[in-house]
DNA sequence: GCGTAACCTTACGCACGAGTAGGTATGCTC
DNA sequence: GAGCATACCTACTCGTGCGTAAGGTTACGC
């Protein structure tokens, strides 16, 4: 009414594409913080600099905010993480790409990650969200186990490896969650020592066997 | 005012011990069904066959409830690992009766620990609960895999240590998800899986080493 | 220079659910 | 069988925060 000019001086007006990063900039910024239901719409606009109708008119409800905030940083990891594929090297070293690039990733988006997966694993309409994309993680790391059996000569059924999968990212998706609370820690040491509990065992590493990262 | 009797011909005046179980037990079922957020006082009520003051009376706010809960199913899940402890055992033969105990009764409390773990993994309050918990549990793994690794006269710093038994422990607890979310499966199966995974290493079973429950 | 469409605001309605006030019945003790 | 503690109820208050109605303001095309 009368305060107008009051926060910023030339108030900037932007096209849509950009406030949209904004906004999602801020609400995983804020949903990390607070968690989702802490978390309040005013808040999140506040932080992007905005006011709450905005928030509404371009990304929806609350929930489709969250779920938009969950597909963004899903992509990019997906992204990070399909540059490492090189699908011809040896099931260890293409393991070993693989868990490199998650804890980097990871590393690099520490609160982002953090919380944000936290809380999807959670609430309902989430939930299925994330367990679509954990689902592709798995039948990645199962057809990169099943590819080395047919190698081999030897093949297993379909569940089992699915299992076998399951374990591997759950045990990454919990390193990195431990990463997330050690600011620090170091991603690159974390993968090596994920590779050398995953693709060695415990019985080995009980024998000094030890796994290293190659030169490259 | 009028209808008194309407629910319950005789309505019985519990004492408050066993009140206060049926409305844990009914706590855990509501917020395994809706989530923490989304479980209403009124519905535990009413599912406890109860009145909302009597469990404000009993068990404090929402959120004391839902840590009562975590309590409650935290220490039953303790109870039943310790009986399978047995510390003289070789390493490989603790993990599996470990392992085999903590399957089996996730298996048997499927609704209880799947949501109620999900949950707690979120929202900031119970997080540190949680965390003690699963503390408590890191310490276990990587105090028997120190044990065996003395035994052999090897010795590894404890963060090692720990980032290993994390890694195992978030490997189970996954499993453990994927337990609850396939009613058809074995716990036993599921241990055996774990097992192989956790002790052979990915490397070993894609040579086709395999390991075997013992007769016990 | 003027319309119009996109951008952006303030200010509110409204539902929902946590927590409580105050009162009633029941059993136990002497 | 009076008294007292404990179990139990109905019926509210009230904060909080999602989502929106209705209206300003700036840029851009013509």
């Amino acid at each position: 009414m009368l305060a107008r000019v009051s926060s910023t001086p030339s108030f900037k007006r932007l096209p849509r594409a950009v406030r949209e990063q904004q906004m999602l900039d801020a609400a995983v910024k804020v949903f990390s913080r607070r968690g989702f239901h802490a978390a309040s719409m005013d808040e999140i606009a506040e932080d992007a600099g905005i006011s709450k109708p905005m928030v509404y008119a371009y990304l929806g409800t609350k929930e489709e905010l969250f779920i938009a905030c969950l597909h963004r940083e899903t992509a990019r990891m997906v992204l990070a993480i399909a540059g490492a594929a090189a699908p011809d090297l040896p099931p260890d070293q293409r393991l070993w790409r693989g868990l490199r690039a998650f804890f980097g990733f990871v590393g690099a988006h520490r609160d982002g990650w953090a919380v944000l997966y936290r809380q999807a694993r959670g609430s309902q309409p989430f939930a299925a969200e994330l367990a679509a994309m954990r689902a592709r993680l798995v039948d990645v790391v199962a057809g990169m186990l099943d590819h080395a059996l047919r190698a081999r000569g030897r093949e297993v059924a379909a569940t089992e490896l699915e299992v076998v999968a399951y374990a591997l990212v759950g045990a990454s998706e919990s390193l990195a969650d431990w990463l997330a609370d050690h600011p620090e820690a170091e991603p690159e040491k974390t993968a090596t020592r994920m590779m050398n509990v995953a693709w060695l065992g415990a019985a080995q590493l009980l024998d000094g066997v030890t796994w290293r990262p190659p030169a490259d």
